[in-house]
DNA sequence: AACGTAATGTTATATTATTTCATTTTGTGG
DNA sequence: CCACAAAATGAAATAATATAACATTACGTT
């Protein structure tokens, strides 16, 4: 396990700043904190919604966007694209040059399991590939899955259909 | 391969149809047609374009969604997530139960190149989350990639920096 | 023909994201 | 210390994406 508290992440804001010429100004550190607060993930409006809640100085959905932007290109934010949200990067060190992240998301309870995976393991899927050749652009990957707890509540209440797919467009 | 033209497409849409008891409509159809007429994926909104200039009988956006909801969920079109678009299926097919679609996505050109992997080798990836158990719901993965030809086409341009990160938020 | 469900039409509105330009902050070199 | 350029934010408008709600039509079944 590699999970940080807020303050060693702040840290490590800090030093990732230093080195790409960019600052961890208040508004970026009081985003941190705030993403720290919560362990599902939000959407920017949502998260407009806690700073402001949490923050004393008020700020704007545009300035959420830039600074989810900001974070997410020093990877210490991720946005979850199959449901459209952010979280925190449960764990900003392990993320070497060779490892990629994949997230377990519950389809239930939202909750996010977040682990590193070998870059290699990409290659095997993409090597499936007819025209092979496509190279992984640093992508991670979602998968949409049903988490233990929530697995044993569903088949208490309604056995089977995991996958949850009908048919009709209502 | 697998890659079926829009007339054997039309077919399986109909066995699926009736099989679940819904039916292939003459707007359903039609989207199919359009979908077919692209290879590149589309927005639900570009897909209203063209349905509107390829087809005679305008169609507004909310059945556009509607439709296309209801061919994914008899997995004739792909919602990718990523990139927030939608293509047809490129082997109705080919997915059978154990298996799910994996996308390469050239961030690119665009360009998507669709394969079916063994469930078995999501369950190995989901396998290195920590307290595993989460299953898989039975859904599609996405790795942002370049493909061969903007490969070679960046190589030639500017080296490197396959990433394309930028620390900056402009 | 009558009924119930599936599908679509239509309008409005919610949600998410970007564009644009002005202003402020901050590090750097003179 | 001051001036400058780049980085970051403020602010307002608007674009793009998606859903809600309710009316109407199409269609298979009895």
């Amino acid at each position: 396990m590699n999970t940080m508290n807020t303050r060693d992440l702040i840290e490590v804001a800090k030093d990732i700043c230093e080195q790409t010429g960019s600052r961890l100004t208040e508004t970026r550190q009081h985003m941190l904190e705030v993403l720290s607060t919560v362990d599902t993930p939000k959407s920017a409006y949502e998260l407009t919604d806690d700073y402001n809640r949490l923050v004393n100085s008020p700020i704007m959905a545009m300035s959420v966007y830039r600074i989810l932007n900001f974070l997410a290109s020093i990877k210490l934010v991720h946005h979850l694209h199959s449901i459209n949200k952010y979280i925190i990067c449960k764990h900003p060190k392990g993320s070497s040059e060779d490892q990629v992240p994949l997230f377990l998301i519950c389809t239930s309870c939202q909750q996010i399991e977040e682990v590193a995976i070998a870059k290699d393991l990409i290659h095997a899927l993409s090597d499936h590939a007819e025209s092979s050749g496509f190279v992984s652009a640093g992508s991670q990957i979602e998968l949409n899955s049903l988490c233990k707890k929530c697995q044993s509540n569903i088949h208490q209440h309604s056995p089977g259909d995991l996958n949850g797919q009908n048919p009709t467009n209502k």
